[in-house]
DNA sequence: CCTGATTTGGAACAAATATTCCATTTTGAG
DNA sequence: CTCAAAATGGAATATTTGTTCCAAATCAGG
């Protein structure tokens, strides 16, 4: 019905089914009802769970006035829960001891459409939405690129999962190496070119202000001061792909000299390696060709505070 | 073969293989021999990995030695590692940029019969279980303070809540405003002294890469550039409290001239009221004295990024 | 023990997904 | 520049997986 606002249409549709299914009450038997009632459930149907969380809570409380197979299907979901994100209808079944029939219809018990809509609540929690990352980006360029809003959501998005992935990821014993290497340093010698820039200027900064004797190396005026570089020191670079040459070149020159080199990159640190004494990957979740860098500026904050406390110490 | 014995059936088709083989080899010239023999891989073919830590380690050891599109597909999966046990072909192929059959090729060359033998990999390794979110951050915190992985979780942490904080407090009025001035003007002109320096310098550089016209403005070598700003361009200064003298005299040297300034700082803003034409404030949650910038990050690129689509348009 | 309502299992079907194949393009050696 | 080998993209196909449906089994109340 075009041209009719939403709620009302909405009312009407309700009356129609009503006045329909009343109608088949009339002729048909007492018998009829329940199935109709069935097939055509009224607008009332449980809304599926949105989170994890209201997952286990539903869950719960179903459980206890459920038929057999049906509440084994929920004792072994709740069991493994997380473990829904990777199997299919199959295994579930299996596992539970029921037929996948089964498994289905306590899906839809649960307000889910199907098996694959609950799943997608678990793969979503999981991989923290990723997969549909590249569906977003399409939207948004075709889409109102000009509310600069949805771009904003979009980067804090992008953040938040670099900095969970962060968490996640950290190689602990590359970084306590890291500190133990560069707070024995005379000097602390940047290496960030580039997209690097931000990340090694920040550090020359915070380790300005802790007093801690640091050098930036950004080429800047296309200026070279690698005989800078002396022994006793060391050199932490920054750098993502495709890695710049400056850097490569500069960590082959510490190298040369003896100086042990610590790299902050992002995976895969392939190229680098190389030139490398220890490597501190750290993924960034991009949206569009840009980084917003959370990670990055975390893990290198970290490893400043925590090479100045060493030194200290 | 119905009722033979699995083991019994898997050698007799292995048998079948190695006779076509060598009748093929008979008749056909020796320049087929080798089209044949790729075609045909004989059972020496690399096993694939199987943990995570030797696929990691393989995905090392082949990428660079490989042709354009596999190396894609290498670089995106060891950057996407733990999504692959929930992705589908089709979107592991998407996120790298690859056709699906170039994504099909790469498991075939690490020694996976095809996708679906690579994805169970992961599979069992994700259903072993790993801790979520919430218990990672309270893993790394727990301990000794001065352990540089408590350190990463507490910036982690600052991180989030700043980007928590700046989809709540964004002032998207301003932003618009703010995208609308500098879209319109013909070169901007980028303040970033001290601290501000790496968001600034970020900024330059996304800038220079969608080939809009800016210029850094940052004091190197002390070197003021100020007569560089000309009717028609504007001014985007990024500055924290305690505001740097240097910025507070470029605004004022800008809004003397008649070029729009827009403020990029943390509140309260209020020294810096009286130069600026528009101010964005962003509320970053320090760590210590120490700030991870992310919010203010994501803020200044949403800008860069809204303000090139702007252009464009 | 009968009867109608509910639950159940599995077979049939539909959709999504992986895999193969081959015509075309690109690359690299001579 | 030429040619063969390698790489590539996409369409066709095979397989797996999800979903629906209904006949049979089970259950509860009289």
């Amino acid at each position: 019905m075009p041209g009719m606002a939403p709620a009302a249409s909405g009312i009407i549709a309700d009356l129609k089914k009503v006045m329909e299914f009343s109608f088949r009450l009339m002729e048909g038997g007492i018998e009829q009802q329940r199935a109709i009632m069935t097939r055509h459930p009224l607008p009332d149907a449980t809304p599926p769970p949105a989170t994890v969380e209201a997952f286990r809570a539903r869950l719960a409380d179903l459980s206890g006035s459920l038929p057999r197979r049906l509440q084994q299907c929920a004792d072994h979901l709740s069991a493994h829960l997380d473990s829904i994100a990777v199997s299919t209808v199959a295994e579930i079944a299996a596992g539970a001891g029921v037929p996948p029939s089964a498994v289905m219809r306590f899906c839809q018990i649960l307000g889910f459409s199907g098996y694959s809509e609950m799943q997608r609540l678990f793969r979503n929690a999981l991989s923290l939405g990723l997969p549909d990352y590249g569906t977003r980006l399409a939207n948004l360029k075709s889409g109102p690129a000009d509310r600069p809003a949805a771009l904003v959501a979009e980067f804090v998005e992008a953040g938040r999962l670099s900095l969970e992935k962060l968490t996640q990821d950290l190689d602990e014993t590359a970084l306590n190496q890291a500190v133990d290497t560069l707070s024995r340093a005379s000097v602390i010698h940047l290496a960030g070119y580039r997209r690097a820039l931000p990340v090694a200027a920040y550090l020359a900064y915070v380790f300005e202000k802790m007093a801690i004797p640091a050098m930036l190396h950004a080429g800047i005026g296309g200026l070279d001061q690698r005989n800078a570089m002396r022994s006793g020191d060391a050199l932490l670079a920054v750098t993502f792909a495709p890695y710049s040459s400056e850097t490569l070149s500069l960590a082959a020159e510490a190298r040369a000299r003896g100086l042990p080199v610590v790299v902050l990159t992002d995976p895969p640190a392939t190229p680098i390696l190389r030139q490398a004494d220890l490597v501190l990957t750290v993924a960034e979740v991009d949206f569009g060709a840009f980084r917003s860098l959370s990670a990055t500026t975390a893990l290198a904050l970290s490893l400043a505070v925590a090479v100045a406390t060493r030194r200290q110490g």
